[in-house]
Order: C-alpha cells, then structure tokens, then sequence
RNA sequence: GGUUCCGUAGCUCAAUGGAUAGAGCAGUGCUCUUCUAAGGCAUUGAUGUUGGUUCGAUUCCAACCGGGACCA
C-alpha cells in the first residue's frame, strides 16, 4: 500500500513540534516546500517568518525554538539535519531515508506515486467538447489532453472518476447545417467518403451566405425549429451528421491515445429535461421576462448582467442546457466534484451558471469548477475555420508522425519497430507542448514550438526513460542472475552498508522522493504543467548523472548494484509520470 | 461602454507572498574508441511604467501605457 510522503513526514514533525510550543493554531497557514535551491536541503518551512508576524517575536528567536523541539523529537535517523537559516527552518532528509525510499519505488512499482486519498470520492470531468460535423483543430488539443491527464491523476489518488465529452450536438448551427445540405445539394459519394470534411465545407460555405444575404438566416433558424418540434426528416439528417460525428471522435481519441470516455452526453439529450429545468427556476421566483420577451435571471446585483435562458424567439440557450446538465449530473453520479474543462472565453457563463444555481439552492460555487484554459491561437491571430486560419487535428499528428519518424532513421536507424515507436515520440510531443505550459496560459502555436523534440520536451523524457533502459538491458544480457534480478531487484545496501554516494547520485534519490507529492498535488490544484516540470528536472538530473558516472563499468560491485537499482527506480519514476501525462515510455527510441 | 485576463531574456514559456527570477529554443565555446550526442558541461541575456502594502512583491493594491477575451 502506498505509504507516507516525505512531505506529509516533515508537517507531522512540524506540527509535533509547534503543538509543544502550543502554537498550532497557526499550523493551516504555514508552508513546506522543497526549497528553490537545494542547498538549503529537502524541505523548507516559512513557520517562524509567518508566526513572528501574528506573535511580533524575531523570527529567528522562534525559528531556534521549532528547530530545538524537533531535535527532541525521536526522529529514528531520518533526518540528517534540521536548521535554521534566514528566518527559514530546513530540513535535510538522512541517506537513509533517500535509501528506504528508493526501496519503496522498486517494490511499488507502478503504484508508486498512486494514494488512497480520493476513495468513495467521485469527480466528474467534463472536457473534449468536440462539436459535431466539425473536425477538430489543435485548439480542441488542449482540453482533451489536460482532461484525459486529470482523470489519470484522479483515479491514481483513487478517486472514482466520471468522464464526459459534452459534445456539441444541439443549437442553430444545426439549422445552417440542414438548410446547407437540404438547399446545396452535397456530392453523397464524397459524404460517404469523408463525411466530416465535407460537412463542414457546407457549413462553412453557408455560413458565409448568411454573412451576404441576412434574410437566409431565418430560413436556417426555421430548420432547427423544426428539429426542435420532431420533424421526421431534419431528426433522421441530424442523427445522420451525430453517428457520423461519433465515429469520427472514436477515431481521434484513438490517435491521440486518451482513455475512453464513459458518457458522451451531448447537448440534446438535456433537450428533454429543459422545461422542468425551466419550471423549478420559474417556481423559485428566480426568472423575469425582458422587454423583447426573453426569459432570463437577473444576476446584475453580482456584477454578471442576465443569464438569458430563452430568447425572444423562443429559442432555448445553451446556458439552460447547462443547467439540466448540472442537476442531471448532480442527481446521478452525487459527485464530490464536478469539473468543466473549457477556455477562459466561456468564464464568464459558467460564473453566470454557477451563481444561479447558488441562487437556486445548489451549492454549485463549491463542488463545480470552471478549469480554465488559455486558448491557442496562432502568429498571425485566432484560429478561426471559417476564416481558414486552423491546422487540423489530423494534420498536426500526420505531421508530427512525419518528423518523429526522420529523426528516428537518422538518430537510431537500426531499431526495429520504427513506426510504433515514432507514433508514441509525436504524441509525447505534442501532448507535452500543450501539459507543460500553465494551463492558463494563451499559448501561441508555432510548427516548431508544437512538435519540438529537444530540450523541455516529451520526446526527452523518453529518450531519458529509453537510454536508461540501454543500460538495464546491457546488464541483463551480461550477467547469468538475470532471472532471479528480473523478480527480485538488484540487491540492496542495507542498512550497515555505510557507502559514501557522489552528489550526481544523492540528486537523483532527493528528486525521487517528491514524486508523490506532486501527483497529488496536481489532483488538487489541476496544474499539470507542475508534473512536467518535475519529470523534466528528474530527467535533467538522472542525465547529468548518466554522463558522470559509469554504471556497468563500476567494479565495486555494491556500488553498481545501488546504481542499478537507481536508474531502475527512476526509469519507475519516468514511466510512471508519463503515464499520467497520457504519454507512452518506450524502452527503445 | 461594462466585466475580465495578460505584459518576465532576441523567441516560446516557468516561478500562484519567500532565499541568488528558472528553463528550452536561438547564439558562442567545449564534449561521441565509452551504458543511445533526441544527451552533457560552460557562457551571453529579462520582471511594461510610477507609486503603495509587507520582514520579504514577477505575485497583492492603485494609477497609467500596451494587447487579448467576454458581455452589451
């Protein structure tokens, strides 16, 4: 079972020693983190700067009393130090500490990392929100990927987790589409072919129609009217372009490697709970009609102006379908928390939904979350279709495919499963570009900057994990006890064992030791952009190790088999990360 | 017009009140007879402006300059 972090292991002696000094009532408010600089040691405390502020004490008066308390703490070797230094307490985790960890990693394997902190807790998270007859472009990229790495780190925790795409399948784009295909006569054998594209072509073209002649887009609105009201033959088109459109989705959440989805719940099917949706809000006195006839709840006393849920022309909103979604949601899955996770455009609707239903009764500022993503745009301005300024899903993964597989004939050109592998590098790339930035960012997207295979990127991640693997591979074809290590490990420095490590070595182990913390952080703050950075200094650290320090040629044979459990552990580590991030370890690149 | 977000190195980004503002790319100089050079080592280079709060501000507050988004 997972055990203790390290982090969790510096608060308990933490906290010990300020309920000694009977000062715990400040404990919420302090702060452990590894220090900016390592120097400084594993851990570090703000305690005493924070308490002599309340208190008016010199922080370094109190900062030597925490210290002296912790020293009496029974800390059974733990801890190499404990001090104080500007104000600040730091901690120095022991070597034996480090070693017991790096046992622990080895025998958890892939559940290091994992906790039990979210069990009989369950989150929804909403994300993907693909519309339908539309392809997707790298703007749909971000949610689905930041979606797909959130529901792996809920369920690591052991959250019971809910996923849901949300698709766009209801409003008057429908009515544009069916006028479009009604009226423009598509080419079937095209439609058969590529179905997709070709929907979109007649929206697009329609689209600008509307744009030159006005009065066409009464005739669209008349055809979702009539989907709205049951006509036979716009239902039959329309759930010809949602089945089309869903096999379509199936095929990008295979190339794009995320997990798949247990609901794909779209728009429409909240059609049917709308009007008692409607009905609780009119009976809680919460909606008012406006001067043109539109029914909307006044939130102007909150700053957020009207949340309008039907328009003058009896037009339902997509502000109402969210409404049903979150009752529906609420009522089946009884979540802990219910997540959405869209760009920062749409903030100001979920600000409007959220304190309506506040309004309304339901504690929805608490257990819902807008997660909030910068939208990608490009140099030369937004990614808009209709303008024609998109890259698509498909060609940025056809590209990416392309690139992976050149640097793969002229890197390694001898490995053997060239195409598999370079499918796992551009994903890794391209999935990386959108997880290490924080998420909040805009981000601009450039060719290069998207489908970078050095430096900060996937691609170094697992060439890290890769080359690290060359070395387990070499030993195991070297040595006769292959099978027995295979099960057991290398052996193991016991406790007496009193070997002096270099610095390279003692990095990596004290790097090591935070995986934990980090994964369970980003379940509670959504930044996945914090893992990557972690993995990538792990990287960074383990690589100037691999540089420094032979392993196969060590002939002290103690030392090599610490090394050899080492880089095992930090391979564990690697793969381990990835495979939050959604991205695969290949064992060979 | 109202609301809101952003401005960090030549470029793309980290740092969500902490210690000397970190990376990658680009540039410069080293480094493959050795476990994968997609690497490693060294080096150049930055917080829009002006105030305020704080022991401490890229971070919080105010004003201004510049840019985006949403609502109307």
């Amino acid at each position: 079972m997972p055990s203790e972090t390290s982090k969790n292991f510096i608060n308990h002696l933490l906290s010990s020693a300020l309920s000694g000094l009977k000062l715990t009532s400040y404990l919420d408010v302090l702060d452990i983190t590894p220090p900016s600089n390592p120097d400084f040691g594993d851990y570090s405390s703000n305690a005493a700067l924070i308490l002599s502020k309340k208190l008016k004490i010199n922080p370094k008066e109190i900062a030597g009393k925490i210290v002296d308390a912790i020293n009496n703490i029974d800390l059974e070797g733990k801890l190499e130090s404990v001090t104080e230094q500007g104000g600040f307490i730091n901690f120095k985790l022991s070597q034996k500490f480090l070693l017991n960890n790096l046992g622990t990693i080895i025998d958890q394997r892939d559940l290091y990392g994992c906790s039990v902190l979210g069990e009989g807790k369950t989150v929804v998270v909403e994300y993907f929100q693909n519309n339908v007859a539309k392809p997707p472009h790298v703007g749909h990229l971000r949610s689905s990927v930041i979606g797909d790495c959130l529901l792996r780190v809920f369920k690591s925790q052991g959250y019971k987790t809910i996923s849901d795409t949300h698709i766009g399948d209801w409003g008057v784009q429908f009515g544009i589409l069916l006028y479009a295909f009604k009226t423009m006569k598509p080419d079937m054998e095209v439609l058969e072919k590529d179905p997709i594209n070709e929907l979109n072509k007649l929206y697009v073209a329609m689209s600008a129609k509307i744009e030159a002649q006005a009065e066409l887009r009464d005739l669209a609105k008349a055809e979702f009217k009539k989907l709205e009201d049951g006509d036979e033959q716009n239902r039959k088109l329309w759930q010809l372009f949602v089945d089309e459109s869903l096999k379509d989705f199936e095929r990008y959440r295979i190339l794009l490697g995320v997990l798949p989805f247990d609901y794909n719940l779209g728009e429409s099917f909240y059609e049917k709970h709308m009007p008692e949706v409607l009905a609780e809000f009119q009976e809680k006195k919460l909606i008012t009609k406006g001067e043109t006839g539109e029914l909307y709840i006044d939130l102007e006393s909150f700053g957020l102006g009207r949340c309008i849920l039907v328009k003058s022309d009896g037009a339902t909103t997509y502000h109402l379908r969210d409404f049903a979604t979150y009752l529906y949601r609420r009522k089946q899955f009884n979540f802990l928390k219910n997540l959405y996770i869209v760009d920062n455009r749409q903030s100001h609707h979920f600000k409007q939904l959220f304190k309506s239903l506040e309004l309304a009764g339901y504690p929805a500022e608490k257990d819902s979350t807008h997660i909030d993503l910068g939208f990608m745009s490009l140099p030369e301005g937004a990614i808009s279709t209709r303008k024609g300024t998109t890259i698509s899903l498909e060609n940025l993964i056809t590209e990416a495919n392309k690139r992976a597989l050149k640097i793969i004939e002229d890197k390694n050109p001898d490995l053997e499963n060239k195409e598999a592998v370079s499918k796992q590098v551009a994903l890794a790339a391209i999935k990386y570009f959108d997880l290490s930035h924080n998420r909040k960012t805009e981000i601009i997207f450039t060719w290069d900057n998207a489908l970078s295979f050095e430096g900060n990127t996937g691609p170094y991640l697992q060439y890290t994990h890769a080359r690290i693997h060359g070395i387990l591979r070499k030993s195991r074809n070297n040595t006769e006890l292959n099978a027995e290590n295979a099960e057991r490990g290398f052996p193991r420095l016991s406790a007496s064992d009193s070997a002096s490590f270099r610095d390279t070595e003692l990095s990596v182990l004290r790097k090591l030791i935070q995986f934990p913390e980090v994964v369970t952080q980003v379940s509670q703050d959504y930044f996945p952009n914090n893992l990557c950075n972690y993995l990538f200094e792990l990287s960074q650290t383990v690589n100037s190790f691999y540089q420094e320090v032979p392993v196969l040629a060590e002939t002290d044979e103690t030392l090599k088999s610490f090394r050899l459990n080492l880089i095992t552990a930090t391979a564990q580590v690697i793969k381990n990360g990835l495979y939050l991030l959604g991205i695969e370890a290949p064992e060979e690149m």
